[in-house]
DNA sequence: GTAGGGTTAG
């Protein structure tokens, strides 16, 4: 009688799927002793791992792991909530019990502990279902199969493996082709997708958003444009995707002019158009969007987030920065890496180290080189270049491995501070200790480190003795050690060079004159002066901008736009009467030049 | 379909 009862509330569950109604049920189930029986404890843990709240599935966890002997049944469905709540990690431990307790896995288990592995880009451990698979005699499974196939495409290094197990699939369906057309997207041979596209018996709104998305991310827009015309059936991807296509390329009136004409928008959808802003440079645009999207009420994604601290890092918008962090914190994100690695950046840019450091000690072990890499840089801009150097043994010293970017970081902090025999040091460990091989923007740090340090000499040695042909940064490195070391003669050279190489650049032609000027060379100061009028040379004008009560104030030199720009340029005065008073002297060589 | 760290000068 109980036991019916209890059955027949657990078949009203996934109507219910409410967290207190299934705790109640429990609750009944263990006075009644029937907790003992498994199959009502299977049903528990499975409607509870289904349901998708952190709640509930911390719920079905507990419940799980109090099991002693847990059956297939219930190792399925536990992978299954692990997965869904986004804890591939466990999944697959959880699959590696099971096949410690020679348990056999079925074609229930398989889909979803690839899909684990495949989060984990874990070849490895696909490998070993793969085998698994075989051994169990479900290798003709269609939906086995095909979750193979995608485990193969996202982890493996090339098409090699996914194209064996879709030749040797007995039968094909359309999921099965998508996964070669995606996968070949994904290893970027847009040819063969095409080809597997075009060949395949049927295709799904899937393939075609698979394929269109392909061209959109390389650029081809004409062709994802040609798509997206012919496409028998768009959905919101769809549109995101050539969204995100004209972003890449910069075309951002298209973006928009899509974006406002697209039937349905969501997360995707704004975050693609934010940090597109973000990404052509538009930061204040893409504060602006993100202020619209919560006018909208659109709840933002982590991927949101992270964009919109990227915005802030690069404005020095500190105040917005520290919403966003107490908004994490409100609506319950967990800060782990990504999150916590822009948090930092942020924190960083914005000149508050002290909390960026905090925020890197309580990620705890959810670091990554990445991470290390945000901390290292931020103390190098900060001006704390022993730390940095200090912070790289200390990731060293945990087992990460720095990789290109954490150099970029650790040279930019020895030339900040001089350590010239350090920068050497570092440079020559990136090949010695790492297998890495310095690339452009490293020697570009040497340059850098070398011209700072005054050894303009050497810098022009270093730069002669480089393995490629130097690029215009390189010689605007050197350019500008000869402005702050006054060295004429070898900053006529490289000029020769960079006139040459980037006769465009606005700035160049602005640090020779300011050379002139620092050597007194006014005759050759008006002559550059000329040219520039000549040439249409425009300085770009300085700007910056200041954040008050979340709103970026964007100021241009010489501007008097803004509505308080009276009171500001009093105060401007005032800072630097007192400036004087104080004994800091601006700085002459930019007075003489405008 | 969107995703965190990056070399010069200004």
């Amino acid at each position: 009688m109980e036991q019916r009862a209890t059955a027949q509330c657990l078949s009203l569950l996934p109507k219910l799927s409410s967290l207190k109604e299934v705790k109640q049920i429990h609750a009944h189930m263990i006075k009644t002793a029937l907790d003992q029986f498994p199959y009502e404890v299977s049903k528990v843990v499975e409607f509870t791992s289904l349901s998708v709240t952190p709640q509930s599935f911390a719920y079905a966890r507990e419940l799980f792991y109090r099991i002693q002997n847990p059956n297939l049944f219930l190792y399925n469905t536990m992978i299954r909530g692990c997965l869904i709540n986004k804890r591939s990690e466990e999944a697959t431990f959880l699959y590696i019990r099971m096949r410690g307790e020679n348990l056999l896995p079925n074609n229930f288990t398989f889909p979803f502990v690839l899909r684990a592995f495949e989060d984990k880009l874990d070849l490895k451990g696909g490998k070993e279902v793969h085998g698994c698979i075989l051994r169990t005699g479900l290798g003709s499974d269609l939906y086995v199969l095909t979750t193979l196939l995608n485990m193969y495409s996202v982890c493996g290094g090339s098409m090699k493996a996914t194209t064996k197990v879709f030749e040797e699939m007995p039968l094909k369906d359309v999921v099965s082709w998508n996964c070669m057309v995606s996968g070949h997207v994904r290893h970027g041979s847009l040819e063969l997708a095409r080809t597997y596209f075009d060949h395949a018996p049927a295709r799904s709104l899937v393939s075609w958003n698979s394929i269109l998305s392909g061209y959109a991310n390389s650029g081809r827009i004409e062709e994802a444009e040609r798509l997206f015309m012919e496409m028998p059936k768009k959905d919101t991807a769809s549109w995101n995707s050539l969204i995100s296509g004209y972003l890449r390329i910069g075309d951002l009136n298209s973006a928009e002019r899509l974006f406002d004409r697209m039937p349905a928008r969501d997360v995707v959808s704004w975050t693609a158009m934010i940090d597109g802003y973000v990404k052509n440079g538009h930061y204040d645009r893409s504060l602006a969007l993100f202020h619209q999207m919560q006018l909208a009420e659109i709840e933002p994604s982590e991927v949101t987030l992270l964009s919109v601290l990227t915005s802030c890092a690069s404005l020095g918008a500190l105040e917005l920065g520290k919403w966003v962090h107490a908004y994490i914190k409100k609506i319950g994100f967990s800060i782990e890496t990504n999150l916590g690695t822009a948090l930092i950046d942020m924190y960083a840019k914005c000149g508050n180290m002290e909390k960026g450091l905090e925020v890197f000690f309580n990620l705890g072990t959810k670091k990554d080189v990445i991470t290390w890499t945000a901390v290292i840089s931020g103390l190098a801009i900060n001006g704390k270049c022993r730390e940095a150097l200090e912070f790289f043994n200390r990731m060293v010293t945990e087992g990460i491995k720095p990789d290109r970017v954490t150099f970029l970081g650790v040279l930019c902090a020895c030339a900040h501070a001089g350590f010239v025999k350090d920068g050497f040091h570092y440079f020559d460990s990136m090949n010695k200790d790492y297998l890495l091989v310095p690339r452009m923007e490293h020697y570009g740090c040497m340059v850098d480190l070398l011209g700072r340090a005054g050894l303009l000499e050497e810098a022009m040695e270093f730069v002669k003795a480089m393995p490629f042909e130097p690029d215009p940064v390189i010689w605007g490195s050197l350019f500008g050690a000869c402005q702050m070391h006054k060295n004429l003669e070898l900053g006529e050279q490289v000029m020769e060079r960079l006139s040459k190489m980037d006769p465009w650049n606005k700035g160049n032609l602005v640090t020779l004159s300011n050379i002139y000027a620092a050597t007194s060379r006014w005759d050759d100061v008006a002559k550059t002066r000329k040219k520039m009028k000549e040439k249409g040379t425009r300085r770009t004008p300085g700007c910056s901008s200041i954040e008050v009560n979340f709103h970026v104030h964007e100021f241009v030199s010489g501007d008097s736009s803004h509505l308080r720009s009276k009171e500001t340029y009093e105060m401007l005065d005032l800072l630097a009467g007192r400036m004087k008073v104080a004994g800091c002297l601006p700085n002459d060589v930019l007075l003489l030049e405008d």
